[in-house]
RNA sequence: GGGGAAGUGUCGGAAUUGGCAGACGAGCAUGACUUAGGAUCAUGUGCCGCAAGGCGUAGGAGUUCGAGUCUCCUCUUCCCCACCA
């Protein structure tokens, strides 16, 4: 009786032997074709979850498998370190937020390890780094150079009882969480990167294979919608302007214009506003200020605005409209002003009503018999009320009243995208400081590149102020101007974390260099990313950041690719027992490291990929793990347990040589197209039949078992990386089993001989017929004319016709 | 309101191009074994029916010799975005 499987043991003898032998180190010299496989790096949150172990399982099986078919892999792991988290927990514990953070690195790494996953921990990138965020800074320069990088107002939410701007997650129903005054957004000079320069290029996913779905939401992200942008005249300049330029995709709708909504941010309200108006429109502009993003989550909330008192022209109709204001119209979108269209526009139509506004029909429903509308008519029609238009289609009347409006200088047709420019500048303290200065003679002064990095103060203070504890460190703050010598302060904001991800795995190729984010030649080598793997909720903010700043470091020379990632796959979300995203409040929370104490880490990621497709995720259950188990031991003792070796006869070896090709075919199959689930299905399966050939009593051929047995070995190497290679050094093989190649299948031995042909009367399954596989045409309609069971199905009715699918079925079909 | 994904036994799920619905696993049932091991082995397990047979992939229609798969409508669930002019 062999030794019973104990993965304890077994686990922690093989992970110490992996890392002394520098199993995983991935060379940059290796003369093999490279693969570069990249996994969402973890937040360093705490503990790894399941949120963790369900998307590394899988990639970590994908990296063994490349690597046995012949690829010099790359899988790098890194830890994503700045952010919120970490300053809170700061402040509840009162220690920095790097002691924190570096603990839970610590805690993490120990976990991910435990795992047994390939990982080159040799090239580890750790996000609070100076080492890695000093190069944040050096691309933040270079941005600012080419003009990428620049300075404008932007609304924050402001806490004015602790004067500081929260994030969104800080504001709990349109109060400050920490004293609970009323949030307000106040405009705050910010910093942004000009993503929009590069809104048309981001829209082209070509060459490049990633979700339909994920492409759909970065197309819908961006939203490009052409139209015209079209001035309405004022009376008398405000503020040396004379018209307000609104844009519309409904161009073909401009004679029904019969108000105007301006944001109430909007630059020209002030000049507008008559002085019998003035109350009325502070307070409304007062109270839209305090709107929080929750409040203006529901989109069916009544329209309302006010009228500032002044008129603009519509040049179309001649006729003189009112100017509102409106929080439904949006600074940041367009032109921040809205050709009110009531009778084609829903939200124009219910603001109409509100204030008792005409709303004149210029685009005919089809069968409209010039009844007052019910509801705003958004679809296509002909054109009336249109003056020299009307009796157009809507479609074509677009078009017309576009060259009409740029033949009299009113206006062009231009595109608008719902993208904006990405504002990276975060009030916060624990993330990477933006390298500027300001100074009183020189302004806006860049930190000169040789005195990076800008470093975090280790002394910062975390209490529960309120305020920045950069902006009151005044060894940080103060700083001589690069330019005049002069006293001069630093930016006290740092940047987005979105930053880090934009790059991070640029840094993998060569995660130590000094001098640069990385050498080219590196780069070069190792890049682009040849499959990225993570989770669907990074569909549009990530995924679409990183493919800019790619573009961005292209422009900038230093790489000559575009597109960061070739390859995406999406991972599901693992739940809870109870179906619930998991958390602590909900006390759904099932520790990943006590089950794998409990079965071994082999078992449990095996467990996780067995529950069912990768991308589907769902709720986790224990229930199953005893299955992955019981099969484990099973493959485990047929595979050290042999059978009795003799004289086999000419069938079953056959069967067996059969079973092993067919196998690897399938396995190979399986794993290509990412089903895992399917994969350790027909793993069991091969198992199963080698326990009952094995237990048959049968002699078995010895050749025809050894290759069996060691495929089954080679099969489970990138799923079960433990188990494998205790049972590759039990059966005498030199280590290690996962430098070994992937088992290659012969096609004619893995091909069945014999099928099953289906037999149908007028598409009802009658008869089951085992056939020879490469069976003639002729002779399946004999076999299944002349079957007993058909000609009592026919019951002498006439047969109409018999459709034949090859090797498959034959379905008789009667008159 | 817009966009995306999905709905199959008791449960997780399987089913290359439309071609045997329910692989594999869990659970359950019966039996064997002899143990106290998260045992193992055998058999069974969609529903109705004694049976022959019939019915079955959220519901309804359609295309087709044939639909879990394709088309349309309805319902349900989940995810993302959200007043986009």
């Amino acid at each position: 009786m062999a030794e019973k499987y104990n993965p304890r043991t077994i686990e922690q003898k093989w992970q110490q032997r992996w890392e002394a032998d520098e199993l995983y180190v991935a060379r940059d010299d290796d003369p093999r074709p490279k693969y570069y496989l990249l996994t969402m790096l973890p937040y360093t949150s705490g503990d790894l979850h399941f949120g963790h172990y369900y998307p590394m399982g899988p990639s970590d099986t994908l990296a063994r498998w490349k690597t046995m078919n012949g690829y010099n892999v790359l899988f790098p792991m890194g830890f994503d370190a700045f952010g919120l988290p970490a300053e809170n927990a700061a402040i509840q514990r009162g220690i920095h937020p790097r002691e924190w953070t570096y603990a839970n690195i610590e805690r993490m790494r120990g976990q991910l390890k435990r795992m047994g996953a390939m990982f080159d921990w040799t090239r580890e990138v750790v996000t609070c780094d100076p080492e890695f965020y000093r190069w944040n800074q050096w691309f933040f320069l270079k941005m600012f150079e080419r003009g990428l990088a620049y300075r404008a107002m932007a609304p924050a939410n402001w806490c004015p009882q602790d004067k500081t701007v929260l994030a969104n997650e800080q504001v709990i129903d349109g109060r400050c969480e920490r004293c609970g005054t009323e949030v307000i957004r106040r405009e705050l000079e910010q910093w942004f990167f000009r993503i929009t320069d590069y809104a048309d290029e981001l829209l082209d996913h070509s060459g490049i294979d990633w979700p339909q779905p994920v492409i759909t939401m970065q197309r819908n992200w961006i939203g490009r919608s052409e139209g015209v942008e079209v001035s309405f005249g004022l009376d008398a300049p405000v503020g040396g302007e004379d018209e307000i330029r609104v844009f519309t995709t409904r161009i073909d709708t401009i004679y029904g214009a019969t108000f105007m909504v301006l944001a109430p941010e909007h630059r020209l309200v002030a000049g507008l506003t008559t002085p019998d108006r003035q109350q009325e429109v502070r307070a409304y502009i007062e109270q839209s200020s305090k709107q929080t993003e929750i409040e203006r989550l529901s989109a069916d909330r009544e329209k309302t605005g006010v009228f500032i008192g002044s008129h603009c022209r519509n040049r179309l109709t001649g006729e003189d409209i009112p100017i509102y204001i409106g929080d439904y119209v949006l600074s940041s979108y367009g032109t921040g002003a809205v050709m009110g269209v009531p009778a084609h526009d829903a939200r124009d139509f219910a603001f109409a009503k509100k204030y008792g506004l005409a709303i004149p029909v210029v685009v005919a429903p089809p069968g409209w018999d010039g009844e007052p509308l019910k509801e705003a008519y958004t679809g296509p029609g002909t054109m009336v009320n249109s003056g020299s238009f009307d009796g157009l289609p809507s479609e074509e009347g677009k078009q017309k009243i576009a060259e009409h409006i740029e033949a009299q200088g009113w206006g062009k047709s231009t595109v608008s995208y719902r993208l904006r420019d990405w504002l990276i500048s975060r009030q916060r303290s624990w993330g990477t400081p933006i390298p500027m200065i300001y100074c009183e003679t020189d302004g806006i002064v860049a930190v000169p590149e040789e005195d990076l990095p800008v470093i975090l103060p280790d002394d910062a203070e975390f209490k529960p102020t309120g305020e920045s504890p950069l902006a009151r460190h005044e060894g940080f703050l103060r700083v001589d101007c690069p330019k005049c010598g002069r006293p001069a302060r630093r930016e006290t904001d740092t940047m987005d974390t979105f930053m880090d991800s934009n790059w991070y795995f640029m840094r993998y190729v060569d995660p130590h260099n000094p001098e640069r984010p990385f050498a080219r030649d590196k780069a070069e080598m190792w890049m682009p990313v040849d499959q990225y793997t993570g989770g669907a909720e990074h569909a549009v903010m990530h995924l679409l950041y990183a493919r800019f700043f790619t573009k961005v470091v292209r422009d900038m020379g230093l790489i000559g690719f575009g597109e960061p990632f070739k390859r995406l796959f999406n991972q599901g979300q693992i739940l809870g027992p109870d179906g619930q995203r998991m958390s602590k409040s909900r006390g759904n929370v099932v520790s990943p490291d006590k089950e794998v104490e409990r079965w071994g880490a082999d078992c449990f990621r095996a467990h996780l990929m067995f529950m069912g497709p990768w991308d589907q995720g769902g709720p986790f259950n224990t229930a199953g793990l005893a299955g992955i188990w019981r099969w484990m031991n099973r493959a485990w003792g047929v595979v050290l347990e042999e059978p009795g070796y003799g004289d086999a006869d000419d069938g079953s070896t056959k069967e067996l040589r059969h079973q092993t090709h067919a196998t690897i075919k399938a396995v190979s199959e399986d794993i290509e197209r990412f089903g895992f689930n399917t994969m350790l299905a027909r793993l069991m399966e091969f198992t199963t039949f080698l326990i009952h050939l094995r237990d048959s009593g049968k002699p078995v051929d010895y050749p025809a078992w050894l290759e069996a047995r060691d495929s089954l070995i080679l099969l489970i190497a990138p799923s079960l990386p433990h188990l494998s290679e205790e049972l590759w050094e039990r059966t005498g093989h030199s280590y290690s089993v996962h430098q070994r190649s992937w088992p290659q299948y012969d096609a004619a031995l893995a091909a069945t001989e014999e099928v099953t042909l289906v037999v149908q009367v007028n598409g009802k399954v009658r008869e089951r017929i085992q056939v020879p596989a490469g069976i003639a045409e002729a002779e399946a309609r004999d076999l299944a004319l002349n079957s007993p069971r058909i000609k009592e199905g026919l019951d002498g009715a006439e047969v109409a016709r018999v459709v034949y699918v090859p090797g498959r079925l034959v379905n008789v079909v009667t008159k």
